[in-house]
DNA sequence: TTCTGATTATTCCAACTGGAGCGTATCCGG
DNA sequence: CCGGATACGCTCCAGTTGGAATAATCAGAA
């Protein structure tokens, strides 16, 4: 039961379809947008194919060469990979990850800045989640538009949806932080001067 | 204008109250549960300490050793350390981080199991988000009761809000699923079952 | 014809991460 | 007073990651 990584689950997603090398896999991660949910860039994904194969998970097909251009290696599943990204899949969707998004922390460090910076950072974050809800809301009308089967794309509503509620989240934070139903404390109001003191 | 990683911008918060040195900083980290903000590991302390120094946003204050125990290097922040972790907060509240959540590409992948198998692991998590939910209204219940100020624990917020939502969709998607509003695709229902062929 | 820039494919290395391991020191029971 | 557990505090290394560098080919312009 080795461990598989984000990346590694595009990589033997795309190998479920047809075999492939992994030039052809970095063109369909960019065609079909794969990269909005791992990051990729060109050394982690020869890195992630190798050791899927160290794995067992895929195997070489064949290795060939035209003109003088470098060799490509084509790669497919093994019957071992199509049951591990079965079981990943799954358990993905079952198991509630530990993650780390960047906000939260900057949730929890709001008070070391003055209140009228936070705010003003977090309308300039509003903005932005409208916007990035709009875009959304673009994406979601074409793909309907385009009669694609829903399953496909899933992902897109799920996407919105949470972006939407971390917009309500901050909507509301601001909100309670202008009427005052929800105070900075004197204490950390304090320090912030005290700080600035001290620069000088 | 260096990067600052979210650990160091744990390290940058402590050091941001007093000088420590590394342990302590361990400690702290501990005892105020700030590893649900990052992931904090001892090795990865050192090298972001190590780095924060090197970039002068901390240095020095003693190097001291009490009997024969290891040398004990106390850091405390510079002034561009102070300027940089402002930054960094005010940076993280404004822009949308890209991020990508483990259950984001597990929704994107779904359609390649059986639908009987998704539905069921979607209930699993459901029933996990709904029992971190109960553990969040414990720990905000906790927090009021102390009395201490909201701002200080604003992200317990955040992200019980978060929960919510995703919670909210998965219960969403499962209904969906289950009344036949969100059709599996025939395509994909077929390639399952010709993969469980080749396998035998 | 030759130069320029895009395309095809991969390698390489510097930086970062995680966690096991190591050498004290102190505390506590028998 | 001796042995083992626990606290202190750090180093080291194997594994990952990101992205620059490389290297060959091809299409089109000058």
């Amino acid at each position: 039961m080795v461990a598989i990584r984000p990346l590694a689950m595009v990589v033997l997603e795309l190998l479920h379809e047809s075999p492939m090398h992994p030039y052809e896999i970095q063109q369909k991660i960019h065609e079909r947008q794969l990269g909005r949910l791992t990051k990729v860039t060109v050394g982690s994904l020869y890195h992630a194919v190798e050791k899927l194969q160290k794995d067992g998970l895929i195997e070489v097909v064949d290795t060939s060469r035209e003109g003088k251009r470098p060799e490509r290696t084509t790669y497919r599943l093994t019957s071992s990979g199509v049951e591990s990204f079965r079981c990943e899949v799954l358990a993905n969707a079952a198991e509630v990850a530990v993650e780390f998004p960047r906000f939260a922390m900057a949730v929890q460090h709001l008070h070391t800045v003055r209140p009228g910076e936070a705010v003003a950072e977090l309308r300039l974050r509003a903005k932005a989640l409208r916007e990035g809800l709009g875009v959304a809301d673009v994406t979601i009308a074409e793909l309907t538009a385009r009669n694609l089967e829903p399953m496909f794309w899933i992902d897109h509503q799920y996407t919105r949806a949470m972006r939407q509620a971390e917009l309500d989240w901050v909507e509301r934070l601001v909100d309670r932080l202008s009427t005052g139903e929800l105070v900075w404390p004197e204490a950390a109001r304090r320090r912030v001067e005290e700080l600035e003191e001290d620069r000088r």
